[in-house]
RNA sequence: GCCGUUGUGGCGGAACAGGCAGACGCAAGGGACUUAAAAUCCCUCGGUGGAGACACCGUAUCGGUUCGAGCCCGAUCAACGGCACCA
């Protein structure tokens, strides 16, 4: 009799010597095949792990486990991604430098990953707020920022009286601060911008050769946004003065429709005008409202149009050469397009409104819709009317033709734009990446030297935020006065931080060579493991920081410095776990649950099994206490099967299905149907009551991805050997399916019976078959079989 | 508003490519073992009717295609996620 399963000193031995043998270390070994898993490496926070990271790597982990026994040289890093607010606010109220707080929470991390007994590359693990890490993420802005992708633009910025930080529109939705919810306010600030905009072409066609989920390339592809379109100037008059207005629309073929135009409140035009604009007080008056108003309430609460009719100026139509009236209202972005737009209220809804309210004109110019009722915003279908030579076209048609004209009579051009805008790169806080450039009352914005990086994070008695949104960094004189690179005299640093998505958009390529002090990745380690084989991680990250990441590459592809325009091969996401009553878990909430909890009372194995097991890995499942009984019930059972060993007993089950299976929902990312499967598989070793030495070592392989602890433990007692020095079980195709199978029989599509017939019998003996198995199929009169070999048969009779 | 995803027992969820709906687990009920409980092992477990064999109904709703539909098509409803005065 084995004694009892016991994960707590089995759990310990496995961990000693996986850790302390340094198992899973990895070097290059050209010749041998390769596999690179990434998950998103944690944020280190002080509360630890959570169950939600249990998900995220496990998944990953049990490839990770699988690829190694199947023979590849397999690349599976930690690391974390340490600068950001929730450490320096934690440290601000402690009163304890981040640097103290962030090495304590990585060290928390450290010890409760290798509790769960992951098979990470612990010694590759990263640390983003180490200076041998940022003096790259400093290196591969200083790149940018010599070819002209980093600049300084005095912009409004999304800003949290809070948190006293600059935010990405991306931090703001809602008009809420990501981290503390407060209200973000409207500020102008000179800050730092990264042109990903450049690179947003190719980070939407990159897509296409890429294995990423569908949903995952929709989410991405509109964050990007592409519009085609075309940018048509109107020339606007005022007095004998005259500018080139230039809009952009997607829907030239509505140009005979215009009736009025609008521009955004910040639009450059009407300063120009100012003298000329008769009513310019109250144009200023609605300029100033407009920037009071906080973007969420002119984008989400402000239904209502609002506008003021700008008396003096006069707009042409290129086209038809009728004047019309220039407006300025607020439905009109300054940062899409061109801020100024051509309004064409029968076939746009805001137009529509906004017509209806200033009692203009609406000229229906697509046949089709009801324009007393509603604007007609026909994309296609629908015929050209009131539009002089287009009278009659699709809109198809007409769009392109009138492109081509307007290229020809030289009023406008095809454009494509973009959705996305260009990346708020800067933080107003200590705990970043200091920005390696050198304001020079001279030269202007200078590089540091490349040999001076990393510029280092000064040393800092109070790192609280100032309260005019300026860094912290500004009050430490002795650091930010320093000498031009360029020409040596005095000037000051930048005193802005890097955002916190700047480390993780490159973490990748530093796990290839992590101690490399030569290059971002050293070209020998990155010819290798080249692209990430597959990257799992949150749908909450497909469009940031996956975005991101994928320009920095791109970027660095550019360069010369990798091989490959796209860093992932693969993307998946995992669904959120929730709490026992279904909600997202939160502290407030008191539904969260410890994973170290979890390990105390069943162990690491338990709560791996669980939480595999949980449902759909790419769907939310809530938490269940008896569900993780189960797997400990499971586990148990499988242990238990020591003691059944007996070289007796028959096919009742198929190995050969039960390796195809499993090994094929493991590469699926359906880790609770193999879990189900190798359940099924125990019970039926139960129910024989006993298992053959070889089906037993064949499961435990199966299951090691997933319990590695108890499996290694089993293979050690049955073999005396290593399991993970074995290799992946294999089968043979024609062991799938036995001789023999078991059929239903339909009679017109009902369920009446079922036969045993041989996996190849033909119709007429399946028929016999059925007639035997239900009889009442002799008195009636058969009209057609349908016949399915090893599947179904159904007769048709009356 | 636009784009996307989903809807199956008391619960989490299965179901290849249109071929036995409800695998597997949980909960529940019953039994064995035990002085007893826990643990373990075995059995039952969508609904209605029936003692039973069995019959009928059943995958959000309504309709369609098909020998056969949870799966395909059309319409509707609901929930979730993303984008959003994006011109």
């Amino acid at each position: 009799m084995t004694k009892a399963y016991d994960p707590k000193s089995i759990e310990k031995k496995w961990q000693s010597y996986w850790y302390g043998q340094k198992v899973f270390e990895v070097k290059e070994e050209p010749g041998k095949k390769k596999f690179y898993g990434l998950i998103e490496f944690p944020y280190p926070s002080g509360a630890g792990i959570h169950v939600g990271h249990i998900r995220a790597y496990t998944g990953m982990e049990v490839i990770a486990r699988k690829r190694r026994m199947e023979g590849y040289n397999v690349l599976f890093p930690i690391g974390y991604d340490a600068f950001g607010l929730p450490t320096e606010n934690y440290a601000m109220a402690t009163k304890q430098h981040p640097r103290i707080v962030t090495d304590k929470n990585i060290k928390h991390f450290d010890e409760q990953l290798h509790k769960v007994g992951y098979s990470f590359n612990f010694e590759r693990a990263v640390d983003t707020t180490d200076p041998d890490y940022y003096r790259w993420t400093q290196w591969i802005f200083l790149q940018m920022f010599k070819r002209g992708l980093a600049y300084k633009s005095k912009t409004f910025v999304n800003f949290c009286p809070k948190c006293k930080v600059v935010l990405a529109n991306e931090e703001s939705q809602g008009g809420v601060c990501d981290r503390c919810g407060s209200e973000v306010e409207q500020k102008v600030k000179d800050v730092w911008f990264l042109k990903i905009r450049e690179y947003a072409d190719r980070l939407l066609t990159g897509l296409d050769g890429l294995d990423f989920l569908d949903k995952i390339k929709v989410e991405q592809a509109n964050w990007i946004g592409k519009s085609r379109g075309a940018q048509v100037t109107f020339p606007v008059t005022c007095g004998k003065e005259t500018y080139p207005m230039v809009v952009y629309t997607t829907r030239p073929d509505t140009i005979f429709g215009v009736t009025f135009v609008v521009v955004a409140p910040e639009h450059p035009m009407l300063e120009k005008f100012a003298d000329g604009i008769e009513n310019f007080a109250e144009v200023a008056d609605y300029q100033q409202k407009a920037k009071l108003k906080k973007e969420f309430e002119r984008v989400h609460l402000n239904k209502e149009k609002s506008g003021v009719l700008v008396k003096g100026l006069t707009a042409k139509n290129p086209i038809t050469g009728k004047d019309i009236p220039v407006f300025v209202a607020d439905y009109v972005m300054m940062d899409y397009g061109t801020g100024a737009i051509m309004a064409v209220p029968a076939h746009d809804t805001r137009d529509y409104e906004f017509a209806k309210k200033f009692g203009l004109p609406i000229i229906e110019v697509i046949e089709g819709g009801d324009i007393e009722k509603e604007a007609y915003v026909a994309k296609e279908g629908g015929k050209m009317i009131n539009s002089g030579f287009l009278n009659g076209m699709e809109v198809k048609d007409a769009i392109a033709t009138m492109i081509e004209h307007m290229e020809k009579i030289g009023v406008g051009v095809a454009k494509t734009d973009y959705k996305m805008k260009d990346w708020a790169f800067n933080r107003q806080r200590y705990w970043g990446e200091p920005i390696p450039v050198v304001n020079c009352p001279d030269c202007g914005q200078v590089a540091v030297p490349e040999e001076e990086l990393p510029l280092r994070l000064p040393d800092l008695e109070d790192f609280s935020p100032t309260d005019d949104a300026t860094s912290p960094l500004s009050k430490v004189t002795d650091w930010v006065n320093c000498k031009c690179p360029k020409c040596g005299k005095p000037a000051k640093r930048e005193t802005d931080t890097m955002p916190q998505w700047a480390g993780s958009s490159w973490y990748f390529l530093r796990y290839m060579s992590p101690k490399c002090d030569t290059a971002v990745v050293d070209p020998e380690a990155y010819k290798y493991w080249n692209q990430v084989d597959w990257y799992n991680g949150g749908m909450e990250h497909v469009t940031r920081h996956v975005i991101y990441s994928r320009f920095w590459n791109m970027f660095l592809y550019d360069i010369g410095v990798v091989g490959e325009p796209e860093p992932y091969k693969k993307r998946t996401a995992q669904g959120l776990i929730l709490g026992t009553d279904g909600e997202k878990m939160s502290k407030s909430r008191g539904n969260v649950v410890n994973p170290d909890d979890v390990i105390a009372e069943y162990g690491a194995d338990v709560l791996r099994t669980f939480i595999l097991f949980i449902g759909d890995y790419e769907k939310p499942a809530p938490w269940s206490v008896e569900g993780v009984r189960g797997c400990w019930r499971f586990l148990n059972r499988v242990w238990n099967l020591l003691d059944m060993v007996k070289e007796v007993g028959g096919g009742d089950v198929n190995m050969a299905a039960v390796i195809k299976k499993t090994s094929e929902d493991y590469e699926a990312n359906k880790y609770n149907t193999a879990i189900a499967c190798l359940m099924t598989a125990i019970n039926g070793f139960y129910s024989r009551g006993s298992v053959k030495k070889e089906e037993l070592i064949t499961i435990i392989k199966l299951l090691y991805p997933v319990a590695p602890h108890m499996t290694s433990e089993m293979y050690e007692i049955l073999t005396g050997g290593k399991i993970e020095q074995t290799a992946w079980p294999t089968y043979d195709e024609k062991d799938l399916v036995a001789d023999e199978v078991e059929i239903p029989v339909q009679v017109n599509g009902k369920l009446k019976a079922k036969i045993t017939v041989g996996k190849d019998a033909e119709e007429a003996e399946a028929l016999e078959a059925a007639k035997e198995a239900f009889g009442q199929l002799r008195e009636m009169n058969i009209v057609k079989v349908i016949y399915v070999k090893g599947r179904i048969i159904n007769i048709v009779a009356r």
